[in-house]
DNA sequence: ACGTTTTCTGAAAACGTTTTATAACGAGAT
DNA sequence: ATCTCGTTATAAAACGTTTTCAGAAAACGT
């Protein structure tokens, strides 16, 4: 395993005839004052040797070409759209992409921020459940912070987030207006979390509009008797009364659906479906499911292209913004019961 | 934004009252000739300082404590659990993880392949197309290499693969024998990738035992019309014989799926469905769907603990060396035309 | 011919580690 | 008292960049 040594600036500098302090600043395009000449013949140079910078040491002066994203889960969709998103953007720029899964455990998450600083990351895009915002508070006027799908009160920072009450209202008040004399929202223990609170506002909202009384139950989607819980609260109600079932996210209805099948009411007629999040399940259920869909590309992008503007000014800015993308309804099958429900 | 100083081995070394050596000793575990004393008061003041070494400077001199998982597409179910599992092994160790997608794109592999060469990372965990295995063959040596799902005759490195051909012989010897007479296999373009050629002929394996004509289609997942020809191929046949439909993966079923829907068959009895992977929707269907389940997990938790021990070694084995992690078949509704199913 | 810019380039000092070579210090042997 | 020899600790040289400071050469105005 012979080590083959890898090609440094300094053998681009010697095999050009010029010192390395040249080739730095031909690397970093700063042209300035450099001749023609001196250009093309480094630039022969890297080409023939190959020569590629090693962003190690470049990090100990100067950038280190590498930022960071922190989930809390990598099986939302949405993150993984994120995550490819910025890695196609920030890749093309030349930087590299770490990835961290906190799981929600907030000692972990704040060791993974600790790395995060140690290794000088350029710029980090987050997913949390804001455990840990006091320390972001103190790095985040170093380091350039995106949060995406929910929403901190951290200065310097950027969020990005979509029109989680409005759109929630929406849908609910689509319901009402197809017809449908309830709609039960089916939530994960609402904490605090801005997706989550959002989003049961918006329902709230609708329901006042219509004067209906508000239906909401929690449940925890690694918790199967809490589905058996709902299902039984939905049959001592449904059967007369036309209900819809709205969850709160993709996984709940993932989760809760084979329970809903058994419970012999035919959908869309008796039981309405709809969710949060749009995913790539819900054409293949009977009828499909009707869901609130997430630009998770844009979502992505625009992480992208506000880490990398955040980046390259220096000048940051004290008060958090917030860029909401918005999102649209996709209605389908699982929510039709009247015939005119093509002109919604 | 005035920059916090970051506390480095220095600090430690000063405020310890010894020289930087030591630390860097103490930070590495060679501990055979420090005394106790020395142990105690660097221990007690990295504590204090919440001193943590910058990568990026250890990278330089030997390892960077950063590994990195290049897949074809973030998409795949199985590539998300390994980058979980990996992530959560490594990052335990103190360790860093980068992620890439190709996209199946080979120039833009090549590019990925040379930056993380480049940035010096400790390994690399990969699913590819084998499009640059050239390249490969050339750092395979320097850098410990784990390739995933498709197999690669690329000396140093590891193949951790699943029973493809046997797993999917059994599935299709599990149709014929629950009664189906027909099994039409869907695969995608079944260039050399290890996975397709090996599932492809497990399956041709299970007709030539029962002495049925192999009937294979390739569909592309991405073109609609690939799927509206394997529909009108199937109504030609389908009717009066019991046609099983096995795609060579979750994804083709997922977009064929809603055209199989319509095609007016009743399944199981007179269409079976079965795949390869075992995708979460797989219990939303109707009936639940037969599944060709892989470790995904385990995968996952083999390569972290196969590069980590890779990494630790530095006498590395020339020859390649495959490991086999089985899948296992979890049959569902979708395929049950007997009663006797119970006893598969 | 002489100063003054302007244009171009380079030497050397960082950045924060690891590692090599070396030195200081007792203790035990001569 | 000197020599050896483990034990412990350090100074200094890497690692591959960026950046500061400064200097040389050419262009320009007088």
């Amino acid at each position: 395993m012979e080590k083959e040594k890898k090609v440094t600036i300094n053998d681009v500098a010697r095999e050009a005839g010029v010192s390395i302090t040249t080739v730095s600043r031909y690397l970093n395009h700063k042209y300035e004052y450099m001749s023609e000449e001196t250009k093309q013949k480094i630039s022969k140079i890297i080409k023939s040797l190959n020569y590629c910078p090693n962003p190690l040491a470049q990090g100990l002066k100067s950038c280190s070409h590498t930022v960071a994203i922190v989930v809390t889960n990598l099986d939302y969709p949405l993150c993984i759209s994120v995550i490819r998103e910025l890695f196609a953007i920030l890749n093309e720029k030349g930087f590299n992409l770490l990835v961290c899964e906190t799981a929600g455990n907030a000692k972990r998450e704040a060791n993974i921020f600790r790395s995060l600083v140690a290794r000088s990351v350029d710029g980090i895009v987050i997913q949390t459940n804001g455990l840990n915002n006091d320390y972001l508070c103190k790095i985040s006027s170093q380091i350039p912070i995106v949060f995406f799908d929910r929403e901190y009160d951290i200065p310097y920072s950027i969020n990005l987030v979509t029109n989680n009450r409005e759109i929630s209202e929406e849908l609910t008040l689509s319901l009402f207006a197809e017809g449908y004399d309830e709609v039960l929202y089916l939530t994960e223990n609402p904490c605090d979390l801005s997706t989550r609170t959002q989003r049961l506002k918006g329902y709230h909202a609708a329901c006042d509009a219509y004067h209906f009384n508000p239906w909401v139950l929690t449940v925890d989607h690694n918790d199967p008797t809490t589905f058996t819980s709902v299902i039984a609260a939905l049959k001592g109600r449904a059967g007369n009364r036309k209900v819809a079932v709205y969850t709160a996210n993709g996984l709940i209805m993932l989760k809760i659906y084979p329970f809903l099948k058994n419970i012999g009411l035919n959908v869309p007629e008796q039981l309405g479906l709809a969710t949060f999040d749009e995913p790539d399940w819900a054409n293949i259920m009977t009828p499909q499911l009707t869901c609130i869909s997430q630009p998770t590309e844009a979502i992505g992008r625009s992480a992208a292209i506000a880490l990398l503007k955040s980046m390259k000014s220096n000048r940051r800015i004290l008060s958090p913004r917030i860029k909401v993308i918005n999102s649209n309804i996709v209605k389908r099958g699982s929510t039709s019961l009247s015939s005119a429900s093509e002109n919604f």
